[in-house]
DNA sequence: GTCTATACCACGATAGAC
DNA sequence: GTCTATCGTGGTATAGAC
């Protein structure tokens, strides 16, 4: 049905914003419902729990994840396309809707919530890894790549905290320049 | 009274704890009570709202961080200090009790339920960003130490996360030592 | 001054109407 | 196949008993 899935799309994305902005236990499922215009009750036609609503969210980051891989993917050099990468998450914390961590407040989230959940979202921390540890294995020692990988995810994750506290764009393009330039040098 | 400011203690420890682990919203107040072994309605005679209760906990945190800053200043030089507050950081988010990414959560927690908890959270990392700036620029150029406070503490949230994901205290250790030796050689 | 019984509401979930 | 009226539970908060 046409109309079915509109609006099943319609309360994913409610829920995956209110989710990132009041958290999982924060967000009532008539909130989501309010939010996509959509009768309070009539949500569990869509999805038979507030837990498979959550999974949805999660598979709903796993596109933009893998959408915006895809558009780094262009880049003529690894070096470039890990660049790429990083401005998509600048894009993301900075430049977002409300300044946040994204994935690790949805991580801690729904870690807590069920160990299924917790693993799905842990899995697209861990694709992260291992997309941006194959771009580095392309110029620097492959026993470092996932060393390295790990430092860009983490510090790039720790900027979107810093970016919560300074509200200050300015100061957070510059420390992920800084983290841009690690990446033509990393040690 | 001896026994009233005793039940007041062991409920806001009881609140730090799960508050840490399941966040504020997905915290009642029974689980508090009950951690706490005090009956449930009574939490009320103690604090006036669940909100006051955070206000109890960010302060809690705060007199954390002023000891173990304390501690890091036993350290002979800024190196050395930064080293043991670095140190500090690892035994909270590796060595506690839940690999977690301390005071993310809260911030990120608090910031959404009001502005005043937000601004109380906030506090609490810029603290750590002024003591940390301070002794960078006992060794570094006065004008860079801001930035790289910054950078240091960011770094050290991210590598929370990371914890989370990872679960793995080898790796982690690892990743922290790389920290370290950034400590010597700031750029 | 300390604690308990309870109000009241909002939540997630369901049974069954259209 | 789509939606609504409603249930039971458990949440925060309070009035008032000891």
């Amino acid at each position: 049905m046409r109309s079915s899935t509109e609006k099943r799309e319609r309360l994913i994305l409610a829920a995956k914003r209110l989710f990132y902005r009041r958290g999982f236990a924060g967000t009532s499922l008539s909130d989501v419902a309010e939010d996509s215009s959509v009768p309070v009750g009539n949500v569990y036609y869509y999805f038979k729990s507030k837990e498979s609503l959550a999974e949805a969210v999660v598979a709903a980051y796993q596109n933009d994840i893998q959408e915006w891989t895809r558009a780094a993917e262009l880049g003529p050099t690894p070096q470039e396309r890990l660049k790429l990468w990083l401005r998509g998450y600048f894009a993301m914390s900075v430049d977002g809707e409300d300044w946040n961590c994204p994935f690790g407040r949805l991580l801690i989230d729904l870690r807590q919530q069920s160990d299924r959940l917790g693993e799905l979202a842990c899995t697209l921390y861990q694709f992260m890894l291992s997309w941006t540890s194959k771009e580095f294995a392309l110029y620097s020692d492959p026993a470092d790549s996932e060393r390295l990988a790990q430092n860009l995810v983490s510090r790039a994750q720790g900027l979107g905290i810093l970016a919560l506290v300074l509200q200050d764009r300015v100061e957070l393009v510059a420390r992920f320049q800084e983290v841009e330039n690690w990446i033509d040098q990393p040690s």
